[in-house]
DNA sequence: AGCAACAAATATC
DNA sequence: GATATTTGTTGCT
């Protein structure tokens, strides 16, 4: 897959915006300027500006301005309404806004545990730094992100099945890697299979996540209330941060009621470059 | 027992 | 008054 002309991963781009970001996100009391951020993530403000907007598809202070509460207050307005109407849609006509479609199936831990599970795993460059992606025979079944050391990630994302054997094998998994980050690959009539591994609960939650279109938002409390259990918020959250395939099960479109980012297995930072990353995606769109 | 929550109550400026 | 901080409740693993 070295050779296979794929447009560039962006994941030296994403080094440098994760600095910014992270500084961003504990400077913004004092309002940094554009040169002071280029100078945290240690490049030139003209260079910086250009790795920026190639990675974003947005200029730093649109990014900025996608990524505040104001604006998080702003997706939020009618989150309620968000995932009534993608029920409504469906995956039938084109809608509004493009995302990946995705096609999924259930599996308790009880099914999973009957056959004796072998599940395959490689490691990729993505927009968001390397992530290590988990194949099923039925479908993708895990997404992670690697901060710093492989063993570690796959470990963190081998708790989850405890009783499945694991395979490396990178052209498995690198199909999924390359229509996942690429937009050009988001298609109805060719959905992702993935495979949702978990209880009831959580499926519901998983599956209702599922709803929620890119570049908008909703709330632990809404999806309790669309699952029927309207007091069930926290609960939610944990369902949430349980999530196996994240980016393409969104479990960073949840934030607080208050428009605050809340929890994120991978880091706020990276929560926050993805909800800048898809605002730059729509506004492509 | 432990949570990626929330709303209402209370304290603080 | 507007905003922090605390407290009681909540459902599922």
């Amino acid at each position: 897959m070295l050779d296979m002309p794929a447009p560039p991963p962006a994941t030296a781009d994403y080094a440098v915006v994760k600095r910014a970001i992270e500084f961003i996100s504990t400077h913004w009391r004092d309002q940094p300027s554009i040169d002071e951020i280029a100078e945290q993530a240690g490049l030139s403000p003209s260079h910086f500006q250009h790795v920026f907007k190639r990675w974003a598809g947005l200029t730093p202070k649109a990014f900025l301005q996608a990524i505040t509460i104001e604006r998080a207050r702003e997706l939020l307005r009618d989150s309620a309404t968000v995932l009534d109407a993608a029920y409504d849609v469906g995956l039938s006509g084109p809608s509004r806004l493009h995302d990946l479609f995705v096609t999924h199936e259930a599996l308790t831990p009880g099914d999973y545990r009957r056959d004796d599970l072998t599940l395959q795993y490689g490691f990729h460059p993505s927009p968001f730094g390397e992530v290590i992606i988990i194949a099923a025979p039925r479908g993708m079944a895990g997404l992670g992100f690697v901060d710093g050391d492989r063993e570690a990630t796959l470990a963190d994302m081998a708790r989850r099945w405890p009783r499945a054997r694991f395979a490396r094998d990178d052209t498995v998994t690198a199909p999924y890697a390359r229509r996942v980050f690429d937009p050009a690959f988001w298609r109805p009539d060719t959905p992702l299979r993935v495979v949702m591994i978990g209880t009831d609960f959580e499926v519901r939650v998983w599956e209702t996540l599922l709803t929620v279109p890119m570049g908008r938002a909703t709330t632990y409390s809404d999806i309790a209330r669309k699952i029927g259990r309207p007091k069930a918020a926290r609960a939610v959250g944990a369902a949430v941060g349980r999530n196996p395939i994240s980016f393409v099960v969104p479990c960073h479109r949840v934030l607080g009621r208050s428009g605050g980012l809340t929890g994120y297995h991978w880091g706020l930072a990276r929560k926050q470059a993805i909800i800048g990353w898809e605002a730059g995606q729509v506004r492509a769109a």
